[in-house]
DNA sequence: CGAATGACTCCAG
DNA sequence: CCTGGAGCCATTC
């Protein structure tokens, strides 16, 4: 693994802003990479001073270990999850279009 | 080098 | 909408 991909990954994922999130798979695309598993991993060694809470699986759901650590800290941005899953039609960050009204589906 | 593992994703049923 | 099964990528044994 490059040292530049672990560098665009915790940028990315540093970008994200609060009350938004994205799956592994977008940070993944962002990051020039084209494996959602190597943002995991990435996250898991050297993301503990990163936002890595704001990054979550594409369908909305988090790993059993994390669930309830992540869960939590979202919610204190204003991202709350249903049944332990977070909307992310309504939350997912779109960089080109962040501006999306809230709750409007 | 092959097999197992993990903070994943997609497709079928 | 929920479950399984197969595919994927990099690392570790």
């Amino acid at each position: 693994m490059d040292e530049r991909t672990w560098e665009h990954v915790r940028t990315v994922v540093t970008t994200i802003p609060p009350g938004y999130v994205l799956g592994y798979g977008d940070v993944a695309r962002h990051a020039g990479l084209r494996s959602a598993r190597v943002v995991g991993r990435i996250l898991a060694e050297d993301g503990a001073d990163l936002p890595w809470h704001r990054v979550l699986r594409s369908n909305g759901s988090v790993a059993e270990h994390l669930r309830h650590e992540q869960l939590e800290r979202l919610r204190t941005e204003g991202v709350l999850a249903d049944g332990g899953r977070v909307d992310m039609r309504r939350y997912r960050w779109e960089p080109s279009a962040p501006f999306e009204l809230p709750g409007a589906e």
